[in-house]
Formats: structure tokens, C-alpha cells, sequence
DNA sequence: TAGATATGTTAGATTTACTTAACAAATAAA
DNA sequence: TTTATTTGTTAAGTAAATCTAACATATCTA
């Protein structure tokens, strides 16, 4: 029972741009996580003291800024939920990509465990349908979206003329 | 182009709040926001004064406590918000309601116009599904859910048997 | 109507996250 | 190898949102 840390969304957000840092320099430095949080440097300091004592990065003076196993573990939950959400949003919503982006910078630090599994379960879903791209029924929903009317699917027409 | 004001999370929390207890109670109290929100009477008043010199609440010391048509009407988005989600929670994604509950607080400020838009044509969608109360295409997504398989669905049986 | 109880307010402290300004260390260039 | 530039830190202050303690007002009840 690794009674998992926690921090607040705010800390969440360090630890995941120091993640995804990492993977893109191979290291992470405070200026690097300054300039993509649009924070100044000495909030990075901040919030370094915090998450280091906290247990969830290491970080010497003057240099650079690794996560802990616990920090790493946390981080990639929340970057995972970010993508998830993202693509939930751009690929079954059909939001606007920039909003996408935005609003699943937000979610992520609002959806519990179980809602966070049941999303990343129905993207798998929708998205290893066999029959096309999008299934029947999302295309249905894009359409009611924009017309506000149902179509009926084959399936009723079939039920209605008796063939099922 | 009536310039919506806004204000942060905590406050959007006080403003649904007072809506609800309203209409409950047919007025608001401190005591009563006191209590529904977890907080200490002394945090509502702070966040009274700040919603009233923003514009959102009418409140004279020891009086009731009201809302401005602006305040009344983020109230009711922010609202709206929260009773979408927990529907979309529970009904779509079938979370636990305590869970969905708790989610569902937190994203109501989270999400943009856009999402809330196609998240409640989404769940408007699913409801007037004529076929059954839950439509086939999420029978079968419980289905994956719980087995991690597919059910072919009818229309790809019938494909298959070229009868489509 | 006077005292007791419930409710509301103010003052002052704490925490979190941010800022600017001043300084220190490290790196790069002359 | 000195100087200049970049990068990082510390100090001190601001703004939300919370709390406790002390006080004020309102309402209920004897």
C-alpha cells in the first residue's frame, strides 16, 4: 500500500512540466520551468523548496532538477490525464484544439481516479472501433450537434420495417 | 455585448452556493453558507465583501444575502455546469455518485463554454435516445469496460453476412 | 423587557503562490 | 583569465483564502 503523496494542483503542475522538461532536454532547469509556466524564476525557487521538501524532486543549488520516484510516479499520472483529456476533448468532443489544450490543463487536477479510468477506457473504445475511422454513433451525435435533429439509424429503420 | 465579469474558483463556489440556498430556503445566511460550504463564518463574510465589491452580491451587515442579476446569472451557469456533470458522471460514464459528486464540483470550474456546450448536447443526445434508456453503443462500452472485449455489434454481423 | 442563545463581524495570524529588487554563482566570450 | 552575460537565489512584499479569538447585534424565551 504505497499511500501515494499528494500535492496541489499548483505543485502538480511544476512536477509535470519538470517531466515533460526532461524528456525534451533530458534535463530540467529552473529557467526552462520558469519560461513555460510563465512564472518568474523565484516562484520556480518557491515551489522547488516545496516539492523538495515534500520528497517529490531533488535539487541542489545552481543545479539541475530531477523528480523522486515519487514525484516521477505523480507527474506522469497528471501528464497522462493531460493527454487523455486532450484527446477526449479534440477527438470525441470535437473541441477547438486551443480550448482543448486549455481545458485539459484544468481537468487534470479535477478528476478523481475512477473518472480518469473510465475516460481512458472510452477513448479505447471509441478508438479501436472497427468499423471506421469514427463509429456510426459519434456521427450521429456530430450531427444532432449541428442540426439539433436525430438521424435514425439503420438499426431502428431495420427494427421499424420488421427486419430485426 | 454584456462583458460577463468573472471571478476565481473559490469565489464561483460562494455565488452557487447562495443560488442553492435560495431557492431552498427562499433567502441565504451566512450560517447556512457557513455550513454547506465546510468553512467558518468569518470566510464567508471575507468572501461577501469581495463578491460585493465586484458586483456579484448584495449583502447588508446582518442582513440576507443576495445576489446581483450578474452574480445571478454566473451563479446559474456555474450551476448548470455542476448539474451536467454529475449527470454525464453518472448516467454516461456510470462513476459512483459520491465520486461523480465530488468531480463533478471541482470541473464545473475547469471547463470552457465550448466543453460545457457540447458536453450537455452530448448528454441531451444520450437522453433522447428513442431505441432504449441507454443506448446500444454504451451497453457496449460497459461491456468493454468490464471484459476489456468488443461485442460485434448488429449492424457488423450483418455486414459481414452481406445482408447490409 | 431582560437575559440567554444564536448569529454575524472585525481584528489579527497563517498558508500558498506569486511578484520585484538585489545579490551570487556559473558559463561564455574577449 | 578577466569581464560580461546568463542563470539562480534570497529577501521582502502583495493578494487570496482560510483560521481563531474577541466582540457586536439579533432573536428567542422566561
Amino acid at each position: 500500500m504505497g499511500k501515494d503523496k499528494k500535492c496541489s494542483p499548483d505543485m502538480e503542475d511544476y512536477l509535470e512540466t519538470i517531466l515533460v522538461l526532461k524528456r525534451k532536454n533530458k534535463v530540467a532547469r529552473v529557467r526552462d520551468i520558469s519560461q513555460s509556466m510563465h512564472v518568474k524564476p523565484p516562484s520556480v525557487a518557491s515551489a522547488l523548496h516545496t516539492l523538495s521538501r515534500d520528497g517529490f524532486v531533488i535539487h541542489e543549488s545552481y543545479g539541475y532538477v530531477d523528480l523522486t520516484s515519487e514525484g516521477e510516479k505523480l507527474a506522469k499520472m497528471i501528464q497522462k490525464r493531460h493527454e487523455m483529456l486532450n484527446k477526449f476533448l479534440r477527438e470525441i468532443l470535437c473541441i477547438n484544439p486551443k480550448t482543448a489544450a486549455e481545458d485539459a490543463c484544468r481537468m487534470e487536477h479535477a478528476i478523481s481516479q475512477e473518472t480518469s479510468k473510465k475516460l481512458t477506457k472510452f477513448l479505447e473504445f471509441v478508438q479501436t472501433c472497427p468499423d471506421s475511422d469514427r463509429p456510426d454513433w459519434l456521427k450521429s451525435f456530430d450531427h444532432y450537434f449541428k442540426t439539433g435533429k436525430r438521424l435514425k439509424c439503420k438499426i431502428q429503420e431495420m427494427k421499424q420495417k420488421g427486419n430485426l
